[in-house]
DNA sequence: AGACTGACGGTCT
DNA sequence: GAGACCGCCAGTC
């Protein structure tokens, strides 16, 4: 099996409304300290017509990560988010204590 | 079989 | 807090 599909077998578990970073999405798949493979294979969704919710994974900072590459998909991820409820702040940044994703918590 | 390409994150200045 | 540095690896041609 290909090795994204683990990663994108994950993202489809993060709830409406929260986030993950790329680091907690690279370790709940086996891959800790591997998160710019993420990264990578989260760019090689198809944004319109996967079923992956690509849009709730950002950055350790709590940021959508910005880049020219991505066509605009990076705006669109924003946008995605506040449609779920979530607010960024006047820095475009995200409260992760708020929104960030807690897996099977205790 | 290389070479190239990418949404990162931790650590140290 | 902001940069710089560095390790990371699968897919495509």
């Amino acid at each position: 099996m290909h090795t994204y599909e683990q990663i994108y077998a994950i993202a489809r578990q993060i709830p409406l409304g929260k986030v993950a970073t790329y680091g907690q999405v690279a370790e709940l798949a086996n891959l800790a300290g591997k998160a710019r493979l993420v990264g990578y294979a989260l760019f090689r969704v198809d944004v319109s017509t996967s079923d992956v919710p690509w849009h709730r994974v950002i950055n350790a900072k709590g940021e959508v990560s910005y880049s020219p590459l991505r066509r605009g998909a990076d705006y669109l991820q924003r946008s995605l988010l506040e449609q779920e409820g979530i607010k960024f702040n006047e820095k475009g940044k995200i409260n992760l204590r708020e929104y960030l994703w807690q897996p099977q918590p205790y």
